[in-house]
DNA sequence: GCCAACGTTGGC
DNA sequence: GCCAACGTTGGC
């Protein structure tokens, strides 16, 4: 089992959103390495801290699940999204998604700044400088503790 | 295949 | 709103 970490901005699609939806295509995503991460090393049942930037403060405020395999964004495809991708067609669908599931809320948020003053947090791929992917790969020891900042148990 | 121009992300 | 960082595009 791997684990991941999901950026997305609360005015947009926050860790509410996905609770009262319960399960949510991450679509939208129109980076190369932050698709390759969901088509190629997600699995269901992997769990992600969920992320939220753009916001005062940005920090962890829960997790959620791969809920199951990769398929393709259908908003590649709709003209009308904002997401519409002309370059890409069925027969060879250039953006790739997985659905999220909701798991839980954490009782503290987990803020940014929190992180980067954890010790036990260094190396984190998500406080690296420059780093902007939406979709980063955490390391076991990483997600755990971060739960455990975050007040929540497994 | 290089690289300048441009667009986007995201913390501050 | 600023701007550093960095990914993508497209001309050559």
């Amino acid at each position: 089992m791997r684990y991941w970490l999901i950026k997305s901005e609360p005015d947009v699609f926050g860790i509410d959103h996905l609770a009262k939806a319960k399960r949510e295509p991450w679509s939208g995503v129109r980076n190369y390495q932050a698709r390759n991460s969901m088509r190629d090393d997600m699995r269901p049942g992997d769990l992600a801290i969920f992320y939220h930037s753009s916001t005062t403060p940005p920090g962890a405020v829960g997790i959620a699940k791969v809920a199951g395999e990769a398929y393709p964004d259908p908003t590649q495809f709709d003209a009308k999204s904002e997401y519409y991708d002309p370059k890409s067609t069925k027969e060879n669908p250039r953006w790739m998604l997985v659905d999220f599931e909701f798991v839980a809320k954490f009782p503290n948020e987990v803020t940014l700044q929190q992180m980067k003053e954890d010790p036990s947090l260094e190396g984190m791929v998500v406080l690296q400088k420059g780093t902007r992917l939406s979709i980063t790969p955490v390391e076991a020891k990483h997600f755990k503790r971060v739960c455990k900042l975050g007040g929540w148990k497994e």
